[in-house]
DNA sequence: GGTAAGATCAGC
DNA sequence: CTGATCTTACCA
């Protein structure tokens, strides 16, 4: 499960926004919680595509949420990024989720996440690996806790027990505890 | 062509 | 706890 091996990575825009990982959770094809479950459909075709690559869905009429891709061609899993704890661009970030909010609610869950990154649907399927993307997940030799806390994952109505939601201990950037 | 549900968030 | 807000996917 690569899930966890995200956490403390960065994830970069190239304006300027960079922000530590802090909390993930894992969606594999056999997960009747996963928009991949019945198979390829328009919308979630780029997480049956290359890993690494990012796949973003608009949800709630509203709210944009980032995902990377895991598996190989073919396969349809991801990882939701769920927050981050924003590290530089703090300004473009708060110009995007409006003046006013706090550090640690500038990135505390996934939707927010990706309105501080203005990443909407254009971005997805751009390739989080390659170095000349608008957007990148890379190391900065922070590795990954090995104590990471595993919880149920939020707002599930189906396989909501399964424990695939990771975080940093101790982080207060976390959606919730 | 109609519709129910949704990997959420902000405000009361 | 509830309302907002609208796309997607499934069914007829």
């Amino acid at each position: 499960m690569v899930a966890p091996q995200l956490l403390n990575k960065l994830f970069i825009r190239n304006d300027g926004r960079v922000g530590r990982i802090v909390e993930v959770e894992a969606y594999t094809q056999d997960d009747p919680a996963a928009h991949t479950f019945r198979g390829p459909t328009k919308r979630n075709r780029t997480m049956f595509g290359r890993a690494g690559h990012m796949y973003v869905y608009f949800t709630y009429g509203m709210h944009w949420c980032c995902n990377a891709v895991c598996e190989g061609e073919g396969i349809g899993a991801g990882v939701l990024l769920r927050a981050l704890e924003p590290l530089e661009g703090l300004a473009p970030m708060r110009d995007a989720r409006g003046q006013g909010k706090s550090d640690r609610e500038l990135c505390n869950g996934p939707g927010k996440l990706a309105q501080a990154f203005s990443v909407k649907g254009e971005a997805d399927g751009i390739d989080l690996c390659d170095p000349s993307s608008r957007i990148v997940i890379a190391s900065d030799g922070l590795p990954a806790p090995d104590d990471p806390i595993v919880s149920r994952r939020i707002g599930l109505s189906v396989s909501v027990d399964l424990p695939l939601r990771w975080y940093v201990p101790g982080s207060r950037y976390v959606s919730k505890r």
